[in-house]
Parts: structure tokens; C-alpha cells; sequence
DNA sequence: GTAGGGTTAG
């Protein structure tokens, strides 16, 4: 074939351009091919762009492709050794980004032209967790480096904090004759990132010039150790907020359990006119998930479409199939994540997966994990803990048991101990207390509080009184702020009519001042949240609509063979006094607010803050039946989907 | 060339 031929500085002008164009490797090997025709492969720039396209345009395969052609070079010059060297660092083998530079040290000599490459090597020695690789890189600076480098001594900062060499990391800073505001902000995220977060206030109080990744850096640190009033006042603080900034604060509040504010914040950092990048949704579709709010949700949702932003790329397709399972609308779930066929990442697989387990859909999401084994996607820890949770939840025994085998021997996933929870669970729901507690007792760590609540709920339902109380015993020892063990313990001794023990309980939450965390549920009525206290509205206009709603309710349901279970009640109280609570739990007001104001043929749909009752269970089924309504209510483990008297959950949850 | 934000579980 005749070589295209040209004036070779027009001609790598023109390769570069087309270069720069491309999207995919088929493309990119295209202008490869035509550099080499043009004999171009000499040109020392053409290369160097080439290599550079490879290793940073992010076209998969552009790596290993940049390493093949970096083979063919004759003498590579420093620069082209930096471009592999940083993008090697940044890769899943940092290691080869070591071997590099060692070969790039025998091969070049001016030292002055290699130390450009420093800060990836030692990038690289962190990520590898390499102390005594990144010792010996120290020590062969201190050898050679005649003239101070901030740069290097930045990343040597960071790499030891990778490391977990804090003490070392900290020597480093002390000894810098000068300090710039990236080895402060260095210091900073590393004493954050090991829970240092007193150090990292006094450095971020001493530092001379703050800039804004100081700032956003402190409220993501106060987020993350649940320090939210802390965060919130670095906020207050901080001018000329970014996208960062906001998106730290939103997700503090997500992770402290604080969706509505996330929310708030979302719709404040709009109104400012910062506009939401893929992180900044991904949070705020967390809150929303948090609060079940479907219609924000979809509103976000076709923002997203609109915007640009990739659906599978980062966490985006996860955190909207979540949001659309946690918010009972799993047939969106299931179309989000059908879109993303193409490059499901392994949080989208998981999320699917533990989505259709709070549904009870226990099949369909063992389904979707054969998929994900056809398609040569390794599952990790989460993937399991959402199997053995749909298991769980659909009262699948033996699937889930080979679940549990199989993550051990198939994929050699040490279970952790919310995996022994969620196989106890599993075992002690289905009625197999001792399966149960032989795990218990086998289990090589310690089992911890949702073990033993495990257990004990299983044991109030069987009736197993023994049982029960030693595992409240413990489960009180573990977390004795945690009220829903001495209420399961109370119903224990309730359905044993031992009111005697039943005050004791109630003595002895008394003395630990353990309050019982009030049941409170809402409900979506014309684009409005309505929200019930155990006891009340929050909107004390509708509260008398609504007793005299339920009075009528019960009385038609007892016509039908409802008998209050009284042993739902905590106080020793006259019979009639406890019905009178019985009726007050918040799922049943929302219910009987529902009843008024949604039209009959539409779903209601409430979120309540605790689990069901066992009462309140019976009376909605009852509900679906005789007033013939669908009610779905998500409670703080699932979904229920009552209709016609029964409820998707089959009576066990 | 060095520093900052995100999901699924809990």
C-alpha cells in the first residue's frame, strides 16, 4: 500500500485532531493505524499525544493500549514515562506504575527531569497499602533531592495516611520549611478520613488560608462521624459555596438520618442556582428514598434524563432503582434498571436485589442474581446480605441456607455479622429456633443486638418464653437504649398474662430513662404529607374526623371476627383502656384518614417509622377486605401490599 | 505532578 505522505508537521495536525475525536477503541486503533502509514511513529509529539489520548481520554481499553504502543517507542522521553507512570498510579495494578519508574530510573538519568513523577509513584505506593515501598521512595529522595519540593512532600503526606501511618505522616508535615494550602487540606482529610477529627479541627482552626476544600472537607468529616450540628456550622461559614460544599451538607444529613433537611438543602442549593452534578443527585435520591417521596423522585428522575448525565455511570441507575423499591413502586425500580442493561455496575445488581427483598420477592430477586452469575459479575458482601434478606422475607429456608453456603465456598466471602443476623433471622422466623441458635452459638464473632432480636421476636411469635427472655437479656446487655427489646420482652410476658414482669419491664426502662421511640406514620394526601403521632395528628384539626373514623371502623371489623389483641399494649391497663391505645397507634389513624380523603378505587399508601404490629397487621388485612381497598405500608424492615384480607408479606415479618 | 462531594447494607 502507498504511504500517505505529507509535510509531517500538517499531518500530525490532522492526526492529532482526529485523535482527539474519538470515542471508542475501534476508532482510536483507526488513528494509530494512520500514524504509523504516515510514518509518523517518529515524531516524537504525535506519540506523546497519543500515548496521553490512551492513558486519560477515559476510552476503556486505552490503558493497556497505551502500554503496547509505549513498547514500540525507541527512546521514551521523561514526559512519556510520566504520562504511563500517572495513569498506571491511578489504575487497578499501581504496582506496574512501580515497576515503571524503576525502569525509567535506569534508563534516565537527570534526576531533575524524573522527579515529575514522584507524586504518582507515591500515589501509587499508597494505594498499594506499600509502606516499605514508600519508605524506601523517602529515603531515595532525601538522597538525591537537593532543592525542597512541595509537591512530592504533599503526596508523601497523603500515602502515609493511606498507609495508616499517621505519626509519620504528621512528621512529614512538621518538617516542610514551607507549607502550601494543599499540604494543610492534606492533613486535614487524613485526620478526618482515620476519625481524627479533634486534630483536624485544631489544624483547620491554625491554617493561615483556608480555600474552599478546607471548608468542604470539614463538613464531610463532621457528616460522616454524625457530628450534623458541627457540619451544619462550617456550613453557615463557608462563602461562595460550590456543588461540593452543598452536596457534603446534603449527605451529612442523609447519613444522620435527617432526610427532610437533605431535602430542604437540595431545593435551597437550587434556588441559589447551583446546578446538581451526578453526586449532588445521587444524595438527594437517598433522602427521597428515605422519605418514600415517589413524586420528587420522578422529578429527579427526567431531571437526570434531561441533563445529560450518564444513568450508568457512577450511582446514579443504583440509587434510583433504590429509591423506586423503597418507595413501593418496584415495577420502576425494574425499568431503571432494564435501561441500564448495558454496564451495570455491581451497586445496581444490588441494589435490584435487595429492592424486590423489602417487596417479599423473594423468587424474583434470586432471579436477578442467577442473571448476574450468567453475566460473569462477581457478587461482594452486599449482594449477599440483600439475598438472604429477600430470602428472608419471602420464607425461603432452604434458598436462603445455600445462599449462605454458597458466598462462603463459591465466592469466599466471609459472612460478617450481619450476615449471621440476617441467616438467624431467616431460620428463627421460619419457625427453626434451634438451626438458629446453633449458628448463634457457632458463629466465630460476636453475635450483636439484631442477632438477638432475631431471635426474640421469633420467640414471642412461637411463644418460646425461655428463649425469649435470655435473648432480651442480652440483647438489653448489648444496646439497653434500645427500647424495641424491652417492648418485645413486655410481649412476651403480655401473652403470658405475667403483668407482675410486665411492670418490671417497665420499671427498669423507667431506670435506664429508655423512652419508647413514639410510632409515627404519614401519608401522601393531595400532593400533601399528613403525619401521625402514636396518639395524635400532627395536624390536630383532623384528629377528631379521625377517631371517630376508626370507632367506626372497629366496629364494623368486629362484625367480621376482629378481636383487638391486647397484648400489643406495654401499659398494665384496664382491658377497655388498652383498646383505647390499641386504636391510636399511628398506622391505624393514617389508615382511617386515608379512608376519608383518597377516592376509592386509588392506593393508599402509608410509611410508618417502626414495624407493624401485629394488631395493626390484623386490622388493615381486615381492612383490605371488608372495605376493599389496596394499602401498602412500608414499615421500617418492608413492604406490606394488602388486599382482600391477605398481605403480601404472608404474616411474617 | 499534590488536597474536596455520591449508591446498594446497616
Amino acid at each position: 500500500m502507498e504511504a500517505v505522505t505529507g509535510p509531517p508537521l500538517l499531518l500530525a495536525t490532522q492526526a492529532i485532531s482526529t485523535l482527539e475525536r474519538c470515542k471508542t477503541m475501534p476508532e482510536l486503533r483507526q488513528v494509530h493505524a494512520q500514524i504509523i502509514k504516515t510514518n509518523l511513529v517518529s515524531h516524537t509529539f504525535t506519540v506523546s499525544k497519543l500515548i496521553s489520548f490512551c492513558c486519560f481520554s477515559g476510552v476503556s481499553g486505552g490503558l493497556n493500549y497505551a502500554v503496547s504502543v509505549f513498547r514500540r517507542v525507541q527512546n521514551p522521553n521523561p514526559f512519556i514515562y510520566f504520562m504511563l507512570i500517572k495513569s498506571l498510579s491511578e489504575s487497578s495494578n499501581p504496582l506496574d506504575s512501580i515497576t515503571l519508574y524503576a525502569h525509567m530510573l535506569t534508563r534516565l538519568e537527570d534526576w531533575k527531569r524524573v522527579e515529575f513523577s514522584l507524586p504518582s509513584v507515591i500515589k501509587a505506593c499508597g494505594r498499594l497499602n506499600g509502606l516499605e515501598e514508600g519508605k524506601q521512595i523517602h529515603g531515595q529522595i532525601l538522597k538525591t533531592q537537593f532543592v525542597f519540593d512541595p509537591f512530592v512532600a504533599n503526596a508523601m503526606i497523603r500515602m502515609y495516611f493511606e498507609v495508616g501511618e499517621v505519626d509519620l505522616a504528621r512528621r512529614m508535615f512538621d518538617k516542610m520549611p514551607e507549607r502550601d494550602v494543599i499540604s494543610w487540606n492534606s492533613m486535614i482529610t487524613g485526620y478526618l478520613r482515620v476519625g481524627e477529627i479533634e486534630l483536624a479541627r485544631r489544624l483547620f482552626d491554625m491554617m493561615p488560608d483556608k480555600d474552599l476544600v478546607s471548608y468542604n472537607a470539614m463538613i464531610d468529616g463532621y457528616g460522616k462521624s454524625g457530628k450534623c450540628e458541627l457540619a451544619e456550622e462550617i456550613f453557615g461559614v463557608t462563602i461562595r459555596k460550590d456543588v461540593k460544599t452543598w452536596t457534603s451538607m446534603i449527605s451529612a444529613y442523609v447519613l444522620n438520618y435527617q432526610p427532610r433537611k437533605a431535602l430542604d438543602m437540595f431545593r435551597e442549593m437550587l434556588s441559589v442556582g447551583v446546578n446538581p452534578d451526578g453526586p449532588a443527585l445521587v444524595s438527594v435520591i437517598s433522602a427521597i428514598a428515605d422519605l418514600g417521596f415517589v413524586e420528587e423522585g420522578k422529578w429527579i428522575h427526567k431531571y437526570v434524563s434531561s441533563s445529560g448525565i450518564e444513568m450508568n455511570s457512577g450511582f446514579i441507575g443504583s440509587a434510583l432503582i433504590d429509591m423506586y423499591a423503597k418507595c413501593g413502586h418496584i415495577e420502576n425500580a425494574y425499568q431503571v434498571f432494564r435501561t441500564i442493561s448495558q454496564n451495570r455496575n455491581i451497586g445496581d445488581w444490588n441494589s435490584m436485589i435487595s429492592g424486590l427483598a423489602i417487596h417479599g420477592l423473594g423468587d424474583e430477586s434470586l432471579e436477578i442474581f442467577r442473571d448476574m452469575e450468567k453475566m460473569g459479575i462477581d457478587p461482594d458482601e452486599i449482594t449477599f446480605l440483600g439475598l438472604l434478606k429477600a430470602c428472608s422475607h419471602g420464607g425461603l429456608v432452604d434458598d436462603g441456607k445455600f445462599c449462605f453456603k454458597l458466598m462462603q465456598e463459591k465466592y469466599s466471602i466471609v459472612p460478617q455479622v450481619q450476615h449471621y443476623g440476617c441467616i438467624i433471622d431467616l431460620l428463627s422466623r421460619a419457625g427453626h429456633l434451634e438451626d438458629a441458635l446453633r449458628i448463634l452459638w457457632n458463629m466465630p464473632i460476636e453475635p450483636d443486638v439484631l442477632a438477638w432480636k432475631a431471635i426474640l421476636s421469633a420467640s414471642v411469635k412461637h411463644g418460646n418464653v425461655k428463649i425469649g427472655e435470655a435473648a432480651a437479656f442480652r440483647a438489653i446487655e448489648l444496646a439497653p437504649e434500645d427500647s424495641s427489646c424491652y417492648v418485645l420482652l413486655s410481649n412476651i410476658y403480655a401473652k403470658m398474662g405475667r403483668w407482675d414482669d410486665v411492670a418490671k419491664v417497665r420499671l427498669m426502662m423507667k431506670q435506664k430513662r429508655v423512652g419508647k421511640v413514639p410510632g409515627c406514620s404519614s401519608i401522601l394526601v393531595k400532593g400533601k404529607v399528613h403525619v401521625f403521632l402514636a396518639g395524635k395528628a400532627m395536624d390536630e384539626k383532623c384528629t377528631d374526623e379521625v377517631l371517630f373514623k376508626i370507632e367506626g371502623i372497629v366496629s364494623r371489623l368486629k362484625l367480621e371476627g376482629y378481636k383487638p389483641d391486647l397484648t400489643q399494649v406495654l401499659l398494665d391497663v384496664e382491658e377497655e383502656g388498652k383498646e383505647c391505645l390499641l386504636s391510636l397507634h399511628s398506622e391505624k389513624m393514617a389508615l382511617a384518614f386515608g379512608l376519608i380523603n383518597i377516592k376509592n378505587d386509588a392506593l393508599i399508601h402509608i410509611v410508618k417509622n417502626l414495624r407493624v404490629c401485629c394488631d395493626c397487621h390484623s386490622f388493615i388485612k381486615l381492612v383490605s377486605k371488608v372495605y376493599n381497598r389496596q394499602i401498602v405500608v412500608r414499615d421500617q424492615n418492608r413492604f406490606h401490599h394488602f388486599e382482600n384480607g391477605f398481605c403480601s408479606c404472608k404474616d411474617s415479618w
